[in-house]
DNA sequence: TTGTACGCGTTATCAC
DNA sequence: GTGATAACGCGTACAA
């Protein structure tokens, strides 16, 4: 890393520029730091490398010019020679990066100060797109692929004939037999998300959820069907199912309050549906988390930070699964990669909307 | 790009594949093209790439050949040749992706069908990260560079020594006698959001501002007080300063409120700002719009989409600055490139929060 | 300890 | 119309 970090050099000040010098110096290649430090080209290289069988004083020379001249090596020509450029792409169909982000940033994490980039693409959820970038990373020679869709129903396998090892992430491949996904436990969280609120003492609790053609609405709401069965409770009220907007919240909060049940706590679909749901309950005079407690899904900060009282929420742990995603992709890539689908757990962070009931 | 597109073969199932094949096959290359094809590996170069003296039988079977094996160049060689990568990054430290994003669309764009692709690197805020991937960016060759910054205020400069072009986008750079810079003209953003109110009939204008120690909040204060004063206009209290919160924007309402004044509409620093001061007014039993109109700045679609009744906001046009970035850059590339801060107008987005007052 | 020869995948040039 | 040769920047095997 010596000499990439050395990429940009000490002394930015090289006497007065003339005005107009525009164009960028050209870039230094191994064979003018050799030049300049007056010894052959794999003789730099391996002082560079810190390879055996060179002299301290050779050595010292070689990183002298390499610093004197901004000497970072072309990677892409050392991949010629292994095969390996040293980069994944990460191609996505999420829009405005709510879930790509936190994934991108724990696969960072976990290449971290390793020698791996992360290339991103977004797809916009286009198809052609999709294929377009596909055909540019594997141009490119990226080592792997990590593929995020933008939503957790499976999603079309690329394929079983690529070049590289391939991970899924956050939504599954529709290959399960021959590719490998790493996805979220929707069922589970929807679980969670009971068991919070049955440990807050909660009893009459009503599910209020997001978009039902998503899989991770229907996925949700088995797990809290589930866990209030498990409980021994039924649901407050009927399930109702919307879209994932702030207004259906609203809306439905006013329509549950309306049917005139007892209800002790609402669980959203996502933390947008829960913000709405917040708005409707004060419209109506309904104290959370005192007569009603609300928890949303996702843990989509930018949400959870503007609401009053902050909102509990099921947190879908995404940076983690960015990093298995990494640790997984890095294995395969020299070695093998194994198939099927992987559910990761997800974890409630409590805020102020589920304190215990009096 | 034919060979390109052809990366995925049109048989996808070879037969019945071992259960534990997982490896994948070995990548393609030109010289499998050809000797498949029967010919030289300069010739199947020619065929692919559509050169002249080349005959159309060989032509099809070297393209025949080369969708067999889903053959795709290695753009990397190439790149050895001419020294172009056809890749630039985009450097930024915005976490969330609110303002890279935009600007990442707006430049994939504008490279469009191009060969060109945009490799992303979120350094988060962190010297050192930025650093490192800025080394990472060089080793791989990228043919230019897009800096965006996390807030409007000028960033340090990468400095004069690269050996390739940087375009700073959204922050200027501190070394504007060298560097070109492409931001927003906030001081008219603010002027366009005080027109607009003027158009829809507003006099007694209020300011709610953002974190004080942003330029992006100075500059919007000084536009809109600028035009108020173009005007004839005072404004219709003393500007307040907080953070960029809901929170705040909830409590800026309430004590703006409180100091009896009469107000006919609300200019706020940015759209959670204004989210925080619509809950505010709305608890106080303010009308919005028709006691008070209500505005902000970014048009951040997700804030504005839950906002009741729908935010009238600025938007900073961040699309087309990436855009802008991206051709710049692009000409840039194989000519010279200006230095200087341009800045680029935005544009008022009308919603529902400044109808024309009664 | 250092230098020479070669190869990675691709394209341009120039023979044939 | 086609193929041999050289070149891009780098690392490794081997010779000096």
């Amino acid at each position: 890393m010596s000499a990439a970090d050395a990429a940009l050099p000490a002394d930015p000040a090289p006497g007065a520029a003339p005005a107009e010098r525009r164009a960028p110096r050209p870039r230094a290649t191994l064979r003018d730091v050799a030049a300049l430090a007056g010894v052959s080209v794999p003789t730099a290289s391996k002082a560079l490398n810190n390879r055996v069988h060179v002299s301290a004083a050779t050595r010292s020379r070689v990183l002298a010019a390499a610093e004197q001249l901004g000497f970072s090596p072309n990677v892409l020509a050392r991949g010629l020679l292994d095969g390996r450029t040293g980069t994944v792409g990460l191609l996505t169909s999420d829009l405005v990066g709510r879930f790509s982000l936190p994934i991108l940033m724990g696969a960072e994490d976990a290449f971290g100060a390793g020698r791996t980039s992360v290339f991103l693409c977004d797809a916009r959820g286009d198809t052609i797109r999709e294929r377009h970038h596909l055909a540019a990373l594997l141009a490119r020679q990226v080592d792997g692929l990590i593929v995020v869709g933008s939503r957790t129903d499976p999603r079309p396998s690329l394929g079983r004939d690529l070049p590289i090892p391939v991970v899924y992430v956050y939504a599954e491949s529709d290959d399960p037999a021959h590719d490998l996904s790493l996805v979220c436990d929707n069922v589970g969280a929807g679980a969670l998300a009971v068991e919070h609120l049955l440990a807050m003492g909660r009893r009459r609790i009503a599910h209020i959820g997001g978009d039902p053609t998503y899989l991770a609405t229907t996925d949700r709401a088995r797990g809290i069907a589930e866990a209030l069965a498990a409980a021994g409770l039924e649901p407050a009220a009927e399930p109702m199912y919307g879209d994932w907007s702030e207004p259906w919240g609203v809306a439905a909060a006013r329509a549950l309050l309306a049917q005139g049940r007892e209800i002790d706590a609402i669980l959203c679909g996502s933390d947008q549906v829960a913000r709405g749901v917040l708005d409707g309950l004060r419209e109506s005079g309904c104290a959370v988390p005192d007569d009603i407690a609300v928890m949303g899904f996702d843990n989509w900060e930018v949400m959870i930070a503007g609401s009053r009282p902050r909102l509990t929420s099921v947190d879908m742990n995404l940076e983690a699964l960015g990093r298995m995603a990494a640790e997984r992709l890095f294995a395969a890539i020299d070695g093998s990669l194994a198939s099927g689908v992987e559910r990761f757990p997800c974890r409630v962070v409590p805020g102020q909307t589920t304190s215990p009931a009096a």
